[in-house]
DNA sequence: TGAACAAACCGTAACGGTTCAGAACATGGT
DNA sequence: ACCATGTTCTGAACCGTTACGGTTTGTTCA
């Protein structure tokens, strides 16, 4: 035990009234309507109470009769880690827990128990709403904090009718970035991409499997660069795409080298993240590739340490994202329609991309 | 409002109780002591429960009642951003969420009010406990902290007598890395340091200020590089010290210019955080400084860019120190001494440090 | 037959506050 | 002397739950 042995028992607003002499609404004033009572009375009242160890009255009595908890929960992926790790989410945590910060409010992280379905610590939370930060389209939390009578904002994943949602227009911010590659002249394509199902599957993907993937985003930026790169003549099928289900940059790196090994004309590697991105400029550099004169490669997000390394990619506020989602929540409160707020995305070209070697432009030659 | 209206009023376990025709008794049982009720009429709570749209016993109420909140507060600095863009925190923050996960608490981010005083937050959070992360020896919130009767574990600063604190021994990790610069060869040095007071200093900083700084951590590390330098017969007086107020990697390349400019026959550069660090490769490179055969850059921390950027420093296991914090603090309850957990540095050796350039040779010459 | 015991359920008293409608008293205006 | 107004404090109700110590009912077994 660090603390100092108080009293027997702990101090009450109702015992600190008692050895006062004056009513529990009087303490209760003290603290919470200092107007309600003279200046002196106030004063005796707050020295008992230091003399006593009180510290206040108890948060879990005054949120129980307020009915305000004073919090709101975020609810992650199963996989902690998943989020620390990558900077486009520590992002969104931040611009949160800043939107909270300026609401006076607390944030608190709600325990996903891993890998189980365990929905307990859902119900358990005191908290006034949830953030549900990108999970996939059938979560059982996302189901259980529905069920909580508390307003609840969606970041990224998934998008359900009705609901609350915050997040970039993948599909239009990915065709973009599709078509800055296809203008480069790139024709021989492949793709990292992140986890597409609860399943782990750290692989070239099938078809059906990018169709059929849980995860909202990865499914829409798949389809846009399918619709895209097909617009251009290139058969999808032919691209070969690559699922990793962790996401840290080593996962990038052995992921571009899987699809190199087998695909080695590949001129230019589209990666759903820039995490990914970060890992394939690494492997890229193991195996003498000089990018982007042999090959490119993009990234999504705009992190910082993409900046840093030159990527040419997608940049999305993240920051912004997590601010919104914020204020969305805690404005919630007596809103009657649900409101969908889609955030720009910028693409950022840098020094990764860049039109196909040479090798192969006799395939435009006159 | 993005949640179905449901009844008038939000049903409780009275009225579902009522509605049944039983106890509240049996209610509360039937979320809690499946046991204590037979399962036929256990069944028929939850499908009425659900008919009425009661997602479970209120949690607030339930804390109340039991005396666990069910999280664990967590106090930042006063600056959140601080917080999030330092991977090194955010590491940190990961380890103690995942100590939470396994314990099946809930971690709230308590709002810290920024720049004032008001500990206010600190009272109103609903929590079992609060572990406090680099705050500066007179934080507020931490005095806060220690008022209320729950336990209080501090990472890294404060080192307070009687209280719970995890943490390296800085002092000695840094001597290894000084002498390590020192072994070299390098007696021409400048520091990049982080804030070393609330007031803000982004500028060269006086011996008392380095003396006086209300951060314990960075106090520690200036001590520590001062006695090794000054036994390796360097003046500190003469060793110019550059702090800056904020943590990102640019105002490590300000620092770093803002020192060159000033003492360009410098030939290490000692930071004490990778972030710094990284900005004074960045600033080197746009001086066309090569690094480390005209400059040596060292960090503190060992985060991920830094490994990859090949950065000398020091590395800590951050996620391991969030996560004592936790088992620490969780398992603060009936301990009666207080604990102090010392984490192992490793001092890494990468490819920005290296012998001073030759031009200075002559002094060691025959 | 009835004592002993387990299973199923219940009533009451907290848990520690906030809130609201007044009571008691003083002040000032008419 | 009376009423209106304001200040300061109080009593009781209420927030939604769980802990604790019962009671009731049914079964088993000597």
């Amino acid at each position: 035990m660090n603390r100092p042995m108080r009293s027997r028992r702990q101090a009450t607003l109702a015992s600190l009234a008692a050895e006062l002499g004056v009513s529990r609404t009087t303490v209760s004033n003290a603290y919470n309507r200092p107007d309600q009572l003279s200046p002196e009375l106030r004063k005796r009242v707050l020295e008992t109470a230091k003399r006593l160890g009180y510290a206040g009255p108890d948060p879990v009595a005054r949120s129980l009769r307020t009915r305000k908890a004073g919090a709101v929960g975020l609810l992650l992926t199963e996989n902690l880690s998943y989020a620390f790790r990558d900077p486009a989410a520590v992002g969104v945590l931040e611009g949160l827990a800043l939107a909270c910060e300026d609401a006076g409010v607390g944030l608190t992280l709600v325990p996903g128990s891993p890998g189980n379905e365990d929905v307990a610590a859902v119900h358990r939370a005191g908290v006034d709403g949830f953030v549900v930060y990108s999970v996939p389209d059938d979560d059982p939390h996302l189901e259980a904090a529905l069920q909580r009578p508390v307003p609840t904002v969606i970041v990224d994943q998934p998008q359900l009718e009705g609901l609350d949602r915050v997040g970039p227009d993948d599909e239009a911010a990915t065709i973009d970035l599709a078509n800055h590659v296809v203008g480069l002249g790139h024709r021989q394509v492949g793709v990292l991409c992140m986890r597409l199902s609860s399943d782990r599957n750290d692989d070239f993907v099938s078809l059906y499997r990018q169709q059929d993937a849980h995860y909202h985003v990865q499914r829409a930026r798949l389809a846009a660069l399918q619709r895209t790169f097909e617009a251009a003549g290139v058969s999808w099928e032919s691209v070969p795409v690559v699922e990793r289900f962790d996401h840290h940059v080593d996962d990038g790196a052995s992921a571009a080298r899987q699809l190199l090994d087998k695909h080695p004309r590949v001129t230019a590697l589209i990666c759903t993240s820039d995490i990914l991105a970060l890992g394939a400029l690494a492997e890229a550099g193991r195996r003498g590739l000089r990018v982007p004169a042999d090959l490119t490669i993009t990234g999504f997000d705009g992190i910082g340490e993409a900046t840093r390394a030159g990527l040419t990619t997608v940049h999305q506020p993240v920051l912004e994202k997590g601010k919104a989602a914020g204020t969305l929540l805690l404005g919630a409160g007596d809103r009657v329609a649900s409101k969908v707020i889609t955030l720009p995305t910028e693409l950022r070209v840098g020094t990764t991309s860049g039109p196909p070697r040479t090798a192969e432009q006799h395939w435009f030659g006159p």
